[in-house]
DNA sequence: ATTTGTTATTTGTCCAACAAATAGGAACGC
DNA sequence: GCGTTCCTATTTGTTGGACAAATAACAAAT
């Protein structure tokens, strides 16, 4: 069920009235607190509010948006949690972002594990940006990306554990994602960096990082290299399904 | 390691003393909301508790953990925020995981005033995951699928204004990008709606939509049927880039 | 068996009060 | 003038209580 603010939904049918009658006042289909976001969220945008700029205090939102105190704090709650405010007693509620941040601590949280659909979306997920994904792959890729690539490759063979191996992997397939030259699709990638380092960690130890997976990499380079379309999309595609390999549950 | 959700607050030292003075009581040193999400987290791991399981109710945690609803509350909605749980009135808080979708939402507020280069990039995501994609819908297609999708695209026939089009128009890609059966490939085009609304809008007024763009994708949806992919590659492609036709800025 | 209505429980919202933190100014001393 | 200390007003943090809204579970009626 849609019961958060992810989607906009219009609706602009307006069936119900206000209670407060008040004119101009927009009907509340979804929570009060969820509309409060959206009203703050319009605030920001609307106001032109950059990092740095302080919102209302928690009486004048009370005030303008006639809700309660418990509404509004549970509305600055949520904006907290997106990282997109940060508050201080005295000083109130002044605008950052650290979103890319937070997207991390989601799954730093240790209290629930990846369950395994979200692994199989992901990998099917990468699978699509890194090798469906050829075709603008071959057009745009650089004999400097090429070699950045290599340059990357190469510190697996001098890397102690493996988590530092899994972060040079990560970086690895980034940088070859970046080879597009789309910001949609890189920062995409970066979200997802919390369940591929598991991925990734889960499939090796640090024996595989410098041995299979360096030699895979190379592989894949090459045929990027070579434009070879079918040697790319057999090597990239074998190396993802590796991944899967350790799973068992 | 980020050991807060707001602010680290590093401050280890630990002067002040707890005021309860209750035996075996933590001290808190940030905030009780702070301090009551770290309890119900160890009640989750602790518990074992998975996915689909149910946490205690408000009032049951406010007596096991001494605090106050409110309080309560904003915790539940930090949780709540982060997609590990689903509240509804009478059944309760029940464990999920939809951590992916909310770490994408993180990135989709930028919603007002986008740039060319975000369409361009959102255009070229798009054809990754409409285009490039055709081997795995081709391979998840169903019967089914496609008579939703023409049943989509009649609704084309009788519409009245370009916004409302528009919205059609986005749920066929949608449903079209549904197919692949990737929850994490869904989310991350649900939350390109407003970009690719407007880019729909831009390309269009209400003839285009009832007449263009329908007939087009009754293409699209034959080769999808008869799995031909050249024609399926070109006929979505031309679809795809006829959005950026009307483009001037 | 299905529908309809009732009830008890749980979450949603609002209010009022007080505690804790603190920015900003006042008073003071040098 | 300049810095320090103290005070105060403002703002957020927490609690408890009250009522509304939603709804699962059950009972009653058809």
């Amino acid at each position: 069920m849609t019961d958060k603010h992810d989607i906009p939904a219009q609706e602009t049918s307006a069936a119900e009235v206000s209670k407060t009658t008040e004119p101009g006042e927009r009907v509340s289909r979804a929570s009060a607190v969820d509309d409060l976001v959206d009203h703050i969220r319009a605030l920001i945008s609307e106001g032109g509010l950059k990092v740095g700029d302080s919102l209302p205090t928690e009486k004048e939102l009370c005030e303008r948006f006639h809700t309660g105190r418990n509404t509004v704090r549970e509305a600055m709650r949520i904006l907290k949690t997106y990282g997109v405010v940060k508050v201080r007693p005295k000083v109130g509620a002044v605008i950052i972002d650290e979103r890319m941040a937070r997207a991390f601590d989601l799954f730093s949280f240790n209290t629930l594990e990846v369950s395994r659909e979200t692994f199989v979306d992901i990998q099917g997920f990468r699978s699509l940006l890194e090798v469906a994904s050829f075709e603008t792959l071959f057009d745009k890729v650089t004999a400097e990306d090429i070699a950045e690539l290599h340059q990357i490759n190469k510190e697996f063979l001098n890397v102690k554990t493996a988590v530092d191996a899994s972060e040079i992997d990560f970086r690895f397939h980034t940088r070859l994602v970046a080879v597009m030259g789309n910001k949609a699709i890189l920062d995409v990638y970066k979200i997802m960096k919390p369940v591929i380092l598991k991925i990734m960690l889960k499939a090796k130890t640090v024996q595989t990082f410098s041995t299979v997976t360096y030699s895979e990499h190379t592989e894949i380079l090459d045929a990027l290299e070579k434009h070879d379309r079918a040697a790319y999309q057999y090597k990239m595609k074998s190396h993802l399904d590796a991944g899967f390999r350790h799973f068992s549950d």
